[in-house]
DNA sequence: CGGCGTCTTCACATCATCTTCACGGCGCAG
DNA sequence: CTGCGCCGTGAAGATGATGTGAAGACGCCG
């Protein structure tokens, strides 16, 4: 029996267990706030979709995103900070500009990937 | 199957016997009252899981957790404590602002421990 | 009775979190 | 070039959550 629907949610080498508040990157547990927990969690029930703001602040905020409230972009950016701290070298969150985020640990674009520029 | 839910948990260099009431660390015995004990094995059986002040609370004193009582996180505190005296340098009870304590005896995430050389 | 350990509750210290602001870079329309 | 919208990022202040020491009540036992 599913006594929720997400439960547990799975990307890349990331583990999120919506119910319990807990995150485990590579196996180790996050050390997340309610908000970038509520945010990554957002994210992962939407992988691989693109996220409006308004709809991330519904999700995790509960209400309308006001204007020029830019609490969404500072947790996007505490949220990347900690996953890149786990996780060095793989993007999760991807901008995609004038449109929201997305969640995927794959690059952005399949092209040319491993231009690491030098 | 396990003919007693949780006879023995071993977290670490932590070995707790439930239902004899003992909890040895690193081969010692710990020194503790009922509800240290108690609190030790709730923890102790959802280790790894972040565990809420209620599910806390409810477990150890079995009854729900009132508004405003800070009884667990004293006994964390007393808990902890304990645990430190016994096995200094490792933390077992990670705080989860917002979520809870869990149990662990692994970091949450290894930051680049400077220099903690030695 | 007197000592001891435990449990609970307080008051205060500390720390983490949340929100908002301000500045700066970037890309694009004019 | 210049203005403007969008986003990244660091920091400040207020607020809330947790850590911590201590006091009082209680029961147990010699």
């Amino acid at each position: 029996m599913e006594p929720s629907p997400a439960e547990l949610v799975r990307i890349g080498d990331l583990e999120i267990r919506a119910r319990e508040g807990l995150a485990l990157a590579g196996g180790r547990a996050l050390t997340l706030s309610v908000r970038e927990f509520g945010l990554l969690v957002a994210l992962a029930r939407n992988a691989g979709r693109i996220v409006s703001r308004e709809e991330l602040y519904e999700l995790v905020w509960g209400g309308p995103l006001r204007n020029g409230d830019r609490s969404c972009d500072v947790y996007v950016h505490k949220l990347r900070s900690k996953l890149e701290d786990a996780l060095p070298g793989m993007p999760f969150i991807h901008t995609h500009v004038g449109f929201g985020y997305r969640l995927d640990p794959a690059p952005s674009h399949p092209f040319h990937t491993a231009a690491t520029a030098r």
